[in-house]
DNA sequence: AGTTTATGTGTAATCGATTCCACACTAAAA
DNA sequence: TTTTAGTGTGGAATCGATTACACATAAACT
């Protein structure tokens, strides 16, 4: 690897010469400037983004802590944060937490140690400890999925999806409706969505069978499992089923299906999420758009903003939410 | 941001012996170290990773470049990707190259000068330009699906795949086979399908309608549409198509089932990928299985592998496939 | 006893950039 | 003619770690 200084020293000048001419500052004659970048490019110089940043303090990456990688939603914020991080010249560096929090918090560390000049977080926990880690970070910081209280966040209205996705299924005609739901640690959407459920029945007098309400992991079997113990194990067997997620609900659907029960006459079926299985599956399942994109371009953004601006102040941004009508619903 | 040097004020040692501490290296009585220690943890101390690197050179980042961030084989990959280096202590910083050969230039070099200690790349041709690029590169450098000789990479029998599954279109008695891939600057993808499906039908004598050929992007909505100008425009209208993708091959089954021909009775369909959307498109889609995970967890291997010995010879790697049979050919 | 050997710690050089400061020169303004 | 301002360049400090080397002390051998 060439250095600064062995261009300098093929060039006939200092190396501060030299970090004027690829910097564009200061002063440099044209003959120079010249000379000097022939000698660049003909050794492919790059200069060391390690020394830059040890100097500089800036090191234009940004740190994203995920739960999963290899999720829909993950790989579309993801994307929307690289939107707008790429044409700064940003880079993303990945960590993920596989749904611990004490590895969310490891990489809290570690990307501080990495001076990341901002971290943005796809939290799944508003736990205490996390708090605390995040609180004293002197590091910009931006909270997707979230309501990381005194902090930065973008989040969706998950109470309000929920009564309106159950407030959706009553108005068509449902009075039983299950839920499934993910653990409540996950205030956003184990939590939050939950409550919205519960809320929303409890206001239109409806009653519960406790047999309706699952709550357990993201995943499409747990979805499958839970619809199955609801129709084997329910005193009456609801109407409707409300999965806090698509895949979940997805789940829910295979099950019915395989067992040959139809949707939606016998049981109409809802998730939230908008993923593309969501379009394709039979019938189209009726969902919730959060726009996870979205998410991402504004957290960028704002973790822009903190960076320009170190006087920056926290805000929270709440993404709304568009119903997508398909055929799982009648 | 606290430094070495101030936590060694603060124990009253010296930084060299700060060091071993954190290092875990060289001889340190006891007493200073517990004394250090406290200290860190009192202080938060993290060390500087860039200052760090500069020293040692090992920065403990991989670059990784894939052709677009959102699409399930690149989360795939980089989630074997992840698999294998997280346990390593290893971090990902991504690129994504928006299908554009003079970003994965651009990003190949910003690597370079970020001094990850490895590159992994989901390339997406194999043109002179980027093996030039390559070849000048003195980091360890896999990429993954394309064959870029001379180099180490993970790879698919594309043109074995391609026969194959056309072999078993033509088996299940289809003779009038039609074709949706992509542009052939793609090798992997656009070339060596596109020559499975052609030597195969010449193998078996078999003619083919030239509008009963398309070639475009990875779009769905190109499926769609190659699949109309397929149905509108051929002499003869094809029994079954073989689509270089899933994306592609839902693509057209959604025109297909649009205009109310019956799959796999009017006509049948073959993609590739093993898309989840395969799975749950109706009817379920005859596809093959690339194991994009293996994919970067080997790639991933071979990156550490390289890193670990200097004189580690380039390895190809050709992943092998299986044939998932589903109710879109019968 | 003298000599190794193991243990413990500090000094200073180093990695590869950036940038402040000093200095030199030229040209325009006073 | 002297000032002043604008150009152009280099020297050297600096960022925050690691590590070779020197040195000191204590324990273990002859």
């Amino acid at each position: 690897m060439i250095t600064i200084k062995e261009i300098a020293k093929l060039a006939n000048v200092s190396g501060a010469t030299v970090s004027r001419v690829i910097n564009n500052s200061g002063y440099v004659s044209d003959g120079v400037r010249q000379k000097v970048m022939k000698i660049v490019d003909e050794n492919k110089y790059v200069p060391s983004e390690h020394a830059k940043a040890l100097r500089t303090k800036h090191s234009k990456v940004i740190g994203v802590i995920l739960p999963r990688i290899s999720t829909e939603t993950a790989s579309r914020i993801v994307n929307g944060i690289n939107e707008v991080l790429a044409p700064e010249g940003y880079q993303i560096i990945l960590a993920s937490s596989d749904l611990e929090l004490r590895n969310e918090i490891k990489y809290l560390k570690l990307f501080k140690s990495r001076q990341v000049e901002g971290i943005i977080l796809n939290a799944t926990n508003t736990s205490k400890e996390l708090m605390e880690e995040v609180d004293d970070l002197t590091i910009p910081f931006v909270a997707i999925g979230q309501e990381l209280k005194g902090e930065s966040y973008v989040s969706y209205n998950n109470y309000e999806v929920a009564k309106g996705l159950t407030n959706y299924l009553i108005k068509k005609g449902h009075k039983k409706i299950a839920f499934i739901g993910v653990d409540e640690k996950d205030t956003a959407v184990g939590y939050d969505r939950k409550k919205g459920y519960l809320d929303t029945m409890k206001d239109h007098s409806l009653s519960i069978d406790e047999n309706w309400i699952k709550t357990g992991s993201f995943a499409m079997t747990f979805g499958e499992e839970s619809m199955e113990s609801i129709m084997n194990n329910s005193l009456t067997t609801p109407s409707a089923v409300f999965a806090v997620t698509d895949r979940l609900a997805i789940g829910a659907m295979k099950y019915l299906k395989k067992h040959l029960y139809k949707i939606p006459d016998d049981i109409a079926v809802v998730g939230i999420g908008a993923s593309e299985l969501a379009e394709f599956v039979e019938p189209g399942l009726t969902t919730v758009d959060f726009n996870n994109e979205k998410a991402g371009r504004e957290a960028a953004q704002l973790i822009l903003n903190k960076i320009q601006d170190k006087e920056y102040k926290n805000k929270e941004i709440i993404l709304n939410y568009r119903l997508i009508e398909r055929d799982s619903v009648r």
